[in-house]
Parts: structure tokens; C-alpha cells; sequence
DNA sequence: GATGCGTGGAA
DNA sequence: TTTCCAAGCAT
């Protein structure tokens, strides 16, 4: 045996024994698992938890159990069940693949067909041939590009030694259970082989990996340096009337784009916003809200208003307040709604 | 190849 | 409290 197909079946064996059970995984020793529910899971995983998936994905299937249900929906329903999740591009391409994949009729089942749909790159291609076609095919996520490195003892930083992970990846990813294995290498890396503390003692790869015998696994994979971020200003404004709020839909496939929200000032990643009302009212401080996304954190300060008629000079909607809930506002807006509401 | 894009939980 | 980050993709 060589030490390539050895890797495989260590992990597979452990796999088999400490799999942990996903919503989306077929039961062990079952068939396949349903596709639709595979891609839903991949891409509401993509730089998110588990634990924040789990209720998004039940949530999702139970509303919309196939693909067909899923393209048939509004754009509106689906953004506003995503709300909270982030990354709201996610959200956009999901309704495009999977109008995509109904015109089609099925899923395409090759990882090349499958990079060809929206919101799917190498990563989700690969890990939905492999997990919900059997395919052989490379999975490269950064719980394999962090076990891989450690395997290995990769010195060279990221995100320059990728092409050398991947490489690596490839030498030990076996032709059959492909799914299995990619599953079992997001497990290890999830549960053992742990970005702080690794679990070495417990790992099943232990006697083949070259960082572990340096004696600091943890060490690796070098990553960059991260910048500081920026701190922003912004307004925004609730506006109340006869029990409703004035709410937007926010325009592109910027930050937040497709999301309904409050009213604001413009504030966005690259500068403060310019502290003006969109509609004349008596503003009363609500107080501020601290948000921090992925590159910058905002200050936002909540101004609340009566509006004297329906009449407002722009796009957007009267939502009943008492359903703000439902109204699918991303959570720096519902956290500013919470805000206003709370003083009530 | 670098940058923009959310969120909530862990340490 | 602050930092770091978790199953990436599009441009």
C-alpha cells in the first residue's frame, strides 16, 4: 500500500466511525445524496459555520423542498429568508443557479457543467460532483488547505501555496469515495486538525504528518497579515407611519444589494455618509448602532421620524412594523430596527 | 493576484 | 473588549 492510498484509508476508516451527522448528508451506507439539498448546503457553507447553516437550511428545504419550488419563488422571498446568513451575492446567484438548473431540468453532473453555473466556483464545482455524483474530484476548502499543509509541513505562505496544496490534495484523494473523503478531510479539519490546538493525539493521520513531527502543526498554514479596518459613519433613518415603517430595497450587487433596508445616508466601505435625511420629518435620536463587516465597521446613528402622509419621494414600501420580522432586513438594519423598537 | 463582500461565536 | 475567523466567489 502505498502512503498516498494509506492517508485515504485512514481517514475513510475514521470517517466511518465519527462522521458527524449533517441535515444534508445521506445516512451512512445510504445512496447518494439528493443534489439540490447538497448545493443548497455548499453554498450557504461558504465562509459560514455549521451552526449558522443548520436553521437556514431547514428553513430553506422545508419552504422549498426541490429545485423547481426554489426557481419558481420571487427573488423578494428567497433575499429575505437569506437575511442574516451574509454574503448576499450568495443569495443572488442561488436564485439564478437555480433557475438555471431548472431550465436545464437537473443538475449537471461533472465538476466542468457544474463550474459553469452562478455562485459555484472550483471549491462548491468539486465538492457537489464528488459528495452528490460520486465523481472523483479534488476538493480544496481551507480545512484541506489547512490539513494539507500541515500533512505536508507547507512553509510557503498563502495564498501563494495553493497551487502546491492542491497538488498535494490530489495525491492523496482516492478514486472512489471521493465525496466520502472530501466530507471526512472538512470533519478532521473542522473537529481535529483545528486552526488553534489541533487534536493530534485523536487524529487518524497522525503517523504521516510532517508538521506534527516538527513538533508545532499549529503553526501552519502561514497566513498574511491582515489590514486594520476602517471605521465608518453613517445615518440612518426610521420612518413611521400609521404603524408602518418606510423600508428599501437596496439597488446592485454591492454591499447588500437585493436586501431591503432602512433608509440611509449613502455611508459605504470607502467613506462616511453625508448625514442627510431622505424626507423631511422632526428626527429624534434613536442612538447608535456598532457593526463591523468583513473589511470595515460602521458607526451608524438611528434617526427616528413621523412622516405626515404615505407620500414619500422615492422607491420603497410601507411594511407594518408589528411583521418587521419578516420583512428579511440584513442584520446591521435589524439591529437599528431593534434599537427603535425597543424604546417603545 | 488583490479586493470586496456578513455574521456570530470562540478565545 | 478585541481579534480572529468559517465548507469562497466574482471581478
Amino acid at each position: 500500500m502505498t502512503i498516498q492510498s494509506g492517508t485515504a484509508s485512514a481517514l475513510l476508516a475514521w470517517y466511518d466511525a465519527h462522521a458527524r451527522e449533517l441535515p444534508w448528508r445521506a445516512q451512512p451506507g445510504a445512496a447518494l445524496p439528493d443534489p439540490y439539498r447538497v448545493w443548497l448546503s455548499e453554498v450557504m457553507l461558504q465562509q459560514t459555520t455549521v451552526a449558522a447553516v443548520k436553521p437556514y437550511f431547514e428553513k430553506f428545504t422545508e419552504r422549498w423542498p426541490d429545485v423547481f419550488a426554489l426557481a419558481a419563488a420571487p427573488d423578494e422571498d428567497i433575499m429575505a429568508a437569506w437575511a442574516g446568513l451574509g454574503y448576499y451575492s450568495r443569495a443572488r446567484n442561488l436564485v439564478k443557479c437555480a433557475r438555471a438548473v431548472a431550465e436545464l431540468g437537473s443538475f449537471p453532473e461533472t465538476e466542468a457543467e457544474l463550474l459553469k453555473l452562478p455562485g459555484l466556483g472550483a471549491y462548491t464545482a468539486a465538492a457537489i460532483a464528488s459528495i452528490a455524483f460520486g465523481q472523483r474530484a479534488v476538493v480544496v476548502d481551507a480545512n484541506v488547505e489547512r490539513v494539507v499543509s500541515r500533512l505536508f509541513a507547507i512553509e510557503q505562505p498563502l495564498p501563494g501555496s495553493r497551487k502546491q496544496i492542491r497538488i498535494d490534495a490530489a495525491s492523496i484523494t482516492p478514486e472512489q469515495r471521493a465525496g466520502d473523503f472530501a466530507q471526512a478531510m472538512m470533519d478532521l479539519g473542522s473537529g481535529i486538525c483545528t486552526t488553534r490546538d489541533p487534536k493530534c493525539l485523536l487524529c487518524p493521520l497522525i503517523a504521516g504528518c510532517k508538521a506534527q513531527k516538527t513538533g508545532d502543526p499549529a503553526r501552519l498554514p502561514v497566513k498574511p497579515v491582515k489590514k486594520a479596518k476602517p471605521v465608518r459613519q453613517g445615518t440612518t433613518f426610521w420612518i413611521e407611519h400609521d404603524g408602518k415603517v418606510w423600508l428599501e430595497t437596496r439597488e446592485g450587487t454591492g454591499m447588500l444589494g437585493g436586501m431591503r433596508s432602512l433608509p440611509d445616508d449613502g455611508w459605504h466601505s470607502g467613506g462616511d455618509g453625508d448625514r442627510k435625511a431622505p424626507h423631511a420629518a422632526k428626527w429624534q435620536d434613536a442612538g447608535v448602532v456598532r457593526h463591523t463587516f468583513t473589511h470595515f465597521s460602521l458607526e451608524l446613528s438611528v434617526k427616528r421620524g413621523l412622516a405626515e402622509s404615505t407620500e414619500i419621494n422615492r422607491s420603497g414600501e410601507w411594511w407594518p412594523i408589528d411583521q418587521i420580522e419578516s420583512a428579511g432586513l440584513p442584520t446591521l438594519f435589524a439591529k437599528a430596527a431593534r434599537l427603535v423598537l425597543a424604546q417603545d
